[in-house]
DNA sequence: GCCAAAATCATACGAAAGAATGACGCGACG
DNA sequence: CGTCGCGTCATTCTTTCGTATGATTTTGGC
């Protein structure tokens, strides 16, 4: 919220200034209008992508990996046992790609997060699953019903 | 909000300060107000597409919706299978300790053979499986019914 | 606004895993 | 007898994993 709040004041400061400037050598430098015109255009076009992107872009776009389900007993009874291990939902996500045969960097690449990030949370879940090794890991969720 | 605010403000009044200082520099060059004035639009475009593309950036969630599957019904048809992979008995016999999360190590210990031999039993099986990793590998073998 | 939980990322290091290669013994089979 | 498949093992080297630690950022509640 910190760094937001600073970008935007700066932002807006800049922009300010920039208008007075340009008011400025409006009347000074007259035969360059056309110059400041494009200038304008281009800042405005700039600030237009920008107050797009924050209008309008989805924070958060799911995409649904549809698979032809064939739901048998329970298509999600991992929550309960989840919340008991305290396994956060990210970390879930991670066992689940892990399950499926991926590596740390793949992982990272799927979920659009660093490698770094993916050891992370594969360790805090081995810890929680009292898995030493991700070969367990899947095991062990997969007794516990956490992932399918 | 007041602080925000506060900051606007300051970040505003010191951007006009720097106008100010930046104007008396232009009257000495002002062949180069043009130059700046490129500088400032191109910086401002930068930012702009770089602030969109931020926060259009693809960051989106891999929602497994439903996990399907359809498994076959039999428990065990893997001779079958492993024949026709050209998987041997002792391959598969690893490949078995292999997704019950035992290390190479471990592995070794239980049949009474060098961590070596459990990798070069593995690397083979992997090869036949088509898996690059031992989670993998578990994964495909399930899949092929070569183990429980 | 502030706090706690989550999520993100980095760096460093030791431990596994995996690839590549070569070698040896053994039983089966022609 | 030779050779072929299988199992065994070693060595070297690269890659990946996993742990530890600390930092920053987001987010959701209160």
């Amino acid at each position: 919220m910190r760094k937001q709040v600073l970008v935007f004041g700066l932002v807006g400061g800049v922009l300010i200034t920039l208008l007075q400037w340009t008011e400025f050598h409006f009347l000074v430098l007259e035969h360059s209008v056309a110059i400041y015109g494009v200038l304008i255009a281009i800042l405005f076009a700039g600030t237009g992508i920008w107050l797009g992107a924050r209008l309008f872009a989805p924070r958060e776009r799911i995409v649904e990996v549809a698979v032809p389900a064939a739901s048998s007993p329970e298509p999600v009874a991992d929550e309960a046992a989840r919340e008991r291990l305290g396994i956060t939902p990210r970390e879930l996500e991670v066992l689940r790609l892990v399950a499926r045969g991926l590596s740390n960097r793949e992982i990272g690449e799927t979920l659009f997060v660093s490698e770094n990030t993916v050891k992370t949370h594969c360790s805090r879940a081995f810890d929680k699953l009292g898995a030493r090794r991700r070969t367990e890991a899947v095991k062990r969720s997969k007794e516990l019903g956490l992932i399918g």
